[in-house]
DNA sequence: TAGATTGTTAATCGATTAACAATC
DNA sequence: TAGATTGTTAATCGATTAACAATC
């Protein structure tokens, strides 16, 4: 019924999306020592429609069996390879500031698979200063350093005003992938893939929710 | 023809999510010493349909004029009444770790109007200690603390496994608003907000879309 | 006034949900 | 087999875009 998968009948956004939560349910899930699922359990779990999630699992191939329901370990598996991180990326992080500092201490978060390969800054004064266990390099030497090392992503916390120029030489160092903290959307060239962060936007949706209540009429 | 602004008539979600876009986007054009802006311009430089973003800001109200677009500053400070950042919050942050270690420094991110008032966690080796300019107090001090301080929202920087019971201590302690780093979906009563910011969600997005052109099949 | 651009309705598009036949 | 649950089509819903009358 499902001979050529994966299909790639373009995939919409919004299933994109919900990737990271499927695999988040799942090691969940796997941690709990469950050995299946079915819809309807991710259903009332995750508070998506059950329709919904067989449907997002079918944009990739058809995981399940009927009258069973979908194996965890193969799901998990299976969402692991479509996201791509069944594999190791390396990184560098561009801008020893507050959030470049956070990103390092924090590595910790990427929790496996994201191995940082070297930390660059353009202040001389950061420059060869130790910053948990990276001697900050100057961004000078970043093209240099990127095409002797294996690096796939490059993580921008530099500040807004530097925010392009920086994906821009990140693009030319040869890096596939760009992970952007500062507050403005930047562009790579096709072939290059962008995810901005825009911590503050969520912030300030937070802000919206909090205020929304004060907006409506008193009942 | 639209006397009675603010509608409350249930704002969509996607506009909601598209406010702070507008908002960086608005004090960008500020920061230039643009003074009036149509939604064609604002069209082409931010990437978004024209007739969208009319229909956008009118959700909230009438704020352009025919024949000559949105006055910047005018149409700047309405975003910032609508998003509820015309005002200050007072902050506390649950968890001296990694991430929140991270948010103190970075808290210059939080450009203004978000005022950090401590900083807690669970962990004695660390209470007591500074962490930049805050003094860690134990969390078990937090909810007599909030009580006596003006706390309006409460960051949620701990392991995933204490979010939820962070989240609860944070609603008893009296927050309006929850801005959660754990990768988990924290839940709260209705009437306290919650934004969950799952930053590794955004990185696995990324991973999708560099393994992505590797999976469409070769032209 | 003529030109420009909004506010708003109508048309289109895409995403979500319901329903059910297929099948394990 | 009977029961359960998928995969998938059809129906619904909501969001985006086009079009244009209103009006500055």
């Amino acid at each position: 019924m499902n001979p050529e998968f994966p299909h790639d009948d373009k995939i919409p956004e919004a299933v994109i999306r919900r990737l990271p939560k499927y695999y988040r349910y799942l090691q969940e899930m796997s941690r709990r020592n469950e050995s299946r699922i079915s819809s309807s359990k991710m259903s009332r779990d995750m508070g998506l429609n059950a329709s919904q999630i067989r449907r997002d699992l079918n944009c990739f191939g058809g995981f399940g069996q009927q009258g069973y329901g979908y194996s965890v370990s193969k799901l998990l598996e299976e969402v692991s390879k479509i996201l791509g991180i069944d594999r190791r990326y390396g990184v560098v992080i561009v801008g020893a500031g507050n959030i470049g500092q956070a990103l390092i201490r924090y590595s910790k978060f990427i929790e496996q698979g994201f191995d940082i390969k070297g930390v660059f800054d353009i202040d001389q004064k950061k420059v060869g200063s130790l910053m948990d266990s990276f001697v900050v390099q100057h961004v000078d030497t970043l093209d240099t350093f990127a095409h002797k090392t294996n690096v796939d992503i490059g993580i921008i916390c530099v500040p807004r005003i530097a925010a392009q120029q920086t994906a821009d030489m990140l693009v030319m160092a040869g890096v596939e992938g760009v992970w952007n903290f500062a507050p403005i959307d930047v562009q790579a060239r096709k072939g290059v893939s962008v995810e901005n962060v825009h911590l503050n936007d969520s912030l300030y949706v937070l802000c919206y929710r909090m205020t929304e209540g004060d907006r409506l009429p008193p009942l």
